[in-house]
DNA sequence: ACAAGAGTGGACGTAAACGTCAACCTGATG
DNA sequence: CATCAGGTTGACGTTTACGTCCACTCTTGT
């Protein structure tokens, strides 16, 4: 059982991440191309640790919130910058700020879009039981 | 003024929509050869209404939260549906429960992202102003 | 020894969402 | 009348994010 564990492991091939995942060997590869990931490698073979795990995970959320690999490569960029020592930390604040405004965007988008369909759903919902009155005879 | 109030007019030319919200007429043409859009036609030119430019609205939202056109067009058909009319009432609630549980996926991991890109952010401006001692001088 | 199974890089294919011409029509205007 | 701003329909080009072969190489079980 502790093989399956996959938080506490840290060594991961290409098909584990892919498998545990859902997603195909070739994006991961891909991923890696576009530089999202850096994979170790024994000899050829890629080997995934921890943390190329983690960042796969922050790469997914990006792409489920409609966000390009490039934004994603940026946004993976802040986590790196390692805020205490980065010798220019006003510039991670920017881009940082820059990124929380889109986002904070998109939460109010998702908000009203949510709220609007919500309007939608109880009335189509009221449409289907409208009589909470006396009996009915088929 | 009257003229340039968006809200009160009921006809648009296919350019004052792009004007209005920064896209490519190009964009408009395709939407609509999507389905998207149903302009009405004055011998061979488009003519918008507000009904147009309200999905148009929609659309462009639908794209902000990172939807394929596709989906968008899924998504409209929902507003069109006319809920208190329709035959099947039920598919639709079944078809916005869908894109509900969609929504508030993506509300989730927009708040995880926001959270985790708040905390780097404080950690960075921490960085900045490391002394809250004592006091100033202009 | 050898086949199977995983890994590799490289090349090509593809769907989505337009951008970018090209070639045309049309009404207003100096 | 010539031109010009705005409209039209193609048709082709482009970028993104992979899928789909392909032709190897390595390791491992029998």
């Amino acid at each position: 059982m502790t093989k399956h564990d996959a938080e506490k492991r840290d060594l991961f091939a290409i098909a584990d991440l892919a498998k545990e995942f859902g997603i195909s060997t070739r994006a991961i590869r891909f991923y890696e191309s576009k530089g999202l990931l850096k994979p170790d490698r024994l000899g050829s073979t890629r080997v995934f640790r921890r943390r190329d795990r983690a960042r796969l995970i922050l790469i997914l959320r990006g792409k489920r919130l409609g966000f390009t690999l490039r934004d994603i490569s940026e946004y993976l960029s802040l986590y790196d910058a390692d805020s205490t020592r980065t010798a220019q930390v006003k510039l991670l604040i920017e881009k940082v700020d820059e990124r929380l405004d889109l986002l904070r965007g998109q939460l109010a988008d998702l908000e009203t879009t949510i709220a609007e369909l919500s309007e939608i759903r109880k009335l189509a919902d009221e449409r289907l039981k409208p009589e909470p009155e006396a009996g009915r005879a088929d």
